[in-house]
DNA sequence: ACAAAAGTGTTTACTTTACACCCATGA
DNA sequence: TCATGGGTGTAAAGTAAACACTTTTGT
């Protein structure tokens, strides 16, 4: 047992992880497999350690629950209703997080029965209030795409602009001039192309690549991101 | 006493104010009347209640301690470095607000001896991790203010042209020129003239108003905020 | 040769920037 | 009448949008 001189609130993390498959954007999601909320579907996440950061926390909790590691997130704020929890006041930090769909065999593990990718249009309904939770992602997602190389870490290491063109119109939810579209990424100054080319069905597609130096620089010089 | 069969962490919330006197940009601290950092400058902010949503505790907090009461708040980010505060795990939640300085009489109470505003380039050494909260703060408020309707907080509900801009300039630490300015902000659609004036040293300068109402117009018809 | 997807350039509209003179008031 | 700050328009540059034909590959 551990007691306080002042009632302190418990803390949790979740995880809005999303990932693209090359077609369309996903969320993942786990079953949950204790209660409350026994077989709803959440976000990864679960209570904070003492000798954690909430990040470090969040990491850790979607690899216990879906073997994710390593990965790059970013806080996306905190949830803190006072009845979001039934067992006691519970207040959460939601990450957001952004991978390659297919480098995780997602496997449900620790309090998860199950763990799967959800197209973000054919969500199932979340436990507690994270259907408001994804509500604030997807808001979020949409916003930083547009000013931030967020695309980049949904795809491989190299690219063609009509992958990079479908999670821009996938995450929009808008269809791009195909010729406008690759101008202006060329024109951000840190897409360089590698000199391959991939192979589908038609013609192959030049292979680009982000450079993240490049990046650097490019939001030096123009002062905005 | 209160006890739970895990750990928990003390859950604060901290609220960085940020004023407008007509001339610069300031900020408002309080000096510590308790341990730890006691007689130290920090922001306004102390632990949560039980019945209390994190928005709801950093208004109250603020009340408390400044006096200053019923304004616009949104939240910043969670603070949770393990080692923030020396008596226990604690981490905070905090929230940005803007206000007309003017508009407040700021006085110390409950922990806090003191309050008082600060020009934001002349601000004391802060207790905690509140520096770190600062720059975090700055860097939002910077990037918010352009895309959102921030500074109309900070003024009157009449303003001239001039005092809007010395606003923009004195977050963004650059000047603009008047008549582009001018134009500008008349082109986002939802700043009228009132028809009055404000005189001070030469020709008086018309007053204008910040409409609510055509904002959301204006949001929704250019999809972009 | 045909189907499928990719590469590319030019014209037009719009947005942003640069820039200077006249006006209303108080001292 | 002079000093102070306010109001305003136009031309040039830059950015974004519209738009269609040709190329490479596999079948």
């Amino acid at each position: 047992m551990y007691s306080y001189k002042y009632p302190h609130p418990a803390v949790t993390t979740d995880c809005v992880v999303f990932g693209f498959n090359g077609s369309g954007l996903s969320a993942l999601l786990i079953k949950r497999g204790i209660e409350p909320y026994k077989d709803s579907w959440a976000f990864p996440g679960g209570f904070l350690h003492m000798d954690e950061t909430a990040e470090q926390g969040a990491l850790r909790e979607l690899r216990e629950e879906t073997g994710v590691r390593d990965i790059y997130i970013e806080q996306l704020q905190a949830f803190t209703g006072v009845e979001r929890d039934p067992r006691e006041r519970v207040l959460t930090i939601a990450f957001l997080a952004f991978v390659r769909q297919d480098d995780y065999e997602v496997i449900g593990g620790d309090d998860a029965a199950e763990a799967r990718w959800f197209p973000v249009d054919e969500l199932p309904s979340l436990a507690f209030d994270h259907a408001e939770i994804m509500r604030v992602a997807l808001d979020r997602l949409r916003w930083k795409i547009q000013y931030e190389p967020l695309a980049f870490r949904l795809l491989n290491s190299t690219f063609t602009m009509s992958q990079l063109q479908t999670i821009y119109e996938a995450v929009l939810g808008q269809t791009f001039d195909r010729r406008n579209f690759h101008k202006k990424m060329l024109a951000m100054g840190y897409i360089t192309p590698t000199g391959d080319s991939l192979q589908n069905n038609g013609r192959p597609a030049m292979l680009y690549r982000f450079d993240a130096e490049l990046f650097r620089k490019a939001i030096e010089n123009k002062k905005v991101l």
